[in-house]
DNA sequence: ATTGCTGTACGAGTCTGATCGTACTGCATG
DNA sequence: CATGCAGTACGATCAGACTCGTACAGCAAT
């Protein structure tokens, strides 16, 4: 079997439609550090915070609610929280709630293969 | 410019020789687990050693010493065992020394395109 | 304005990991 | 066998991160 070519599975970056609201701070795409970054994905609540984004994301942003985590919300504003600093993840708030989406074009930029490595993790069998 | 293929580098796997010293405990390459790597290299150290084993061992292992790491013989014990016990690196007993090689060929069955992350990284610039 | 909802801020408790000194093991060589 | 060297084991210390309760801010709709 020849060497497998690893890229992204179909995930396309949509473009950002006009009129949004302002992202909260986050790191810029030249700043972003591999270490930083493999740091935040160290944790499984985080990765499959990730992963879901990246796989059932066809819309755009999500609500923190939207994802069924079982986990009071003052841990998983810790969670986001993490992922946007480390320019994981870009978020912006709708009226009530803060939405989430990937940075998927900084990300493969900046780390080609990270996205794919993530879609294909699976989730420890409990 | 079309999407960039990641692939990882010029790094080819060295059929392991006969005879050699029997691999210190690891784990297997199906019980590798995405979070737990990507643990262990969220440490600057750590992602030093790896991506110098990568680039730099156009032979075969590396006693500890031979990187080139100003720190206590303890902490370097330290940051192997937290690399084997990930299954990121291969380590041997050589008479006095252990030499470490990275698992290249596991890691890159289970995490296609995460070597060449560790090899393109570029260490902070101080 | 009052109620309800999403999410934040802050702080405490807890846990894990990084760092490193010291003492030790194990092998090799004279 | 005595010395020297590579690396380990153990333990103390310290910093940072995870978890979560509680109180609060901000927007929306009645």
């Amino acid at each position: 079997m020849p060497a497998a070519v690893h890229r992204t599975p179909a995930i396309r970056v949509l473009p950002e439609p006009e009129g949004l609201p302002d992202p909260l701070p986050e790191p810029a795409a030249e700043d972003l550090r591999l270490e930083t970054v493999l740091g935040a994905l160290s944790d499984t609540l985080r990765l499959r915070i990730v992963r879901t984004l990246l796989l059932e994301a066809e819309r755009f942003d999500h609500p923190c609610g939207w994802f069924g985590i079982d986990r009071p919300k003052s841990s998983l504003t810790h969670h986001f929280k993490a992922l946007r600093a480390a320019g994981i993840i870009r978020q912006r708030q709708y009226g009530l709630e803060r939405r989430s989406h990937v940075r998927i074009d900084d990300l493969d930029t900046r780390f080609p293969g990270l996205l794919g490595l993530i879609a294909a993790w699976e989730p420890e069998a409990d």
